[in-house]
DNA sequence: GCATAACCGACTCCGCTGCTAGGATTTCCT
DNA sequence: AGGAAATCCTAGCAGCGGAGTCGGTTATGC
């Protein structure tokens, strides 16, 4: 159980826009120097994240990219859905059910498929985690030199 | 976001094995055919979890596999720890460094890292999920044709 | 001693992830 | 006007890990 790379650069990138409301737009170059990522890999993140409306873009020179909200309603379980494309723990979670195998029993016999009650539980917990963090805490934790959980 | 195939398989078989609790022990021949698996791709799947000592092991003619404990003791944050190996959103949450979470940029200037936070979180969801959830649990809805999550 | 079944390790195949490359387009600045 | 600095798009590639196979060995019941 892992999340991808992409969701971990598309976070830190949100937060680095986070940390920069208000002023200019922060290009991708900034960003990529600041957290120590390839920027060419940078521009299918930030492709996700403009996609779902979270980030705004400036075109040209000294154009770049900005948070489309303040980052205190932004919850981090619609970056992670952007990013992640679904959060769903098993693959019979997605709407396009195709090829594997994965729920097959559960048409047969009407039987449920017994693991679906976890995957349902574990995917709750998941996105009630994400849901309830917004980008600002983030922000606001990695500017802070200590802080709980 | 997503748990292997094998971590769906385990269950599968932790499930079906709960099922049988009491009887004689149940061939791997036997769980693959009743779930539709392949069998020689759920020995691998039992060795994970004999070697977490959630499953009990018969060999020779007539043998098989048993739960080690009652269903109604075994959590399922155990069995997907031993078939996923830890419960971790982001790889360098993986054991080994327990104190001090090695996230590339951290190091650098005690800056925390902004996505420490976010994976706490999720990794808490995740395993508070599993935990609470018996594999008696499955067992049951397994059996009911139709239940609530 | 034969059938059954756990055990073990090595090996292949394939899809996906992470990343790069190159170009086109838009905009600012002088 | 023209160049620099950006976003934007599409294609493609290489490595790695997951999923599955296979052959063989050991242990046990009948």
């Amino acid at each position: 159980m892992n999340f991808s790379a992409k969701t971990e650069y598309g976070v830190r990138l949100m937060v680095e826009l986070g940390r920069h409301e208000g002023e200019r737009p922060t290009s991708l170059k900034a960003i990529a120097e600041a957290e120590r990522l390839p920027l060419s890999y940078l521009e299918h993140v930030v492709a996700d994240l403009k996609r779902a409306d979270l980030v705004v873009a400036t075109r040209g020179a000294h154009g770049g990219y900005r948070l489309s909200r303040p980052a205190g309603e932004i919850a981090m379980d619609e970056v992670v859905k952007a990013l992640e494309g679904q959060i769903a723990p098993m693959d019979c979670f997605s709407a396009g059910d195709t090829h594997r195998v994965v729920c097959s029993h559960e048409a047969d016999d009407g039987r449920a498929c017994a693991t679906k009650l976890l995957w349902t539980r574990v995917q709750g917990g998941v996105v009630r985690a994400l849901h309830k963090t917004t980008l600002a805490e983030l922000v606001e934790f990695s500017s802070s030199p200590r802080a709980a959980a």
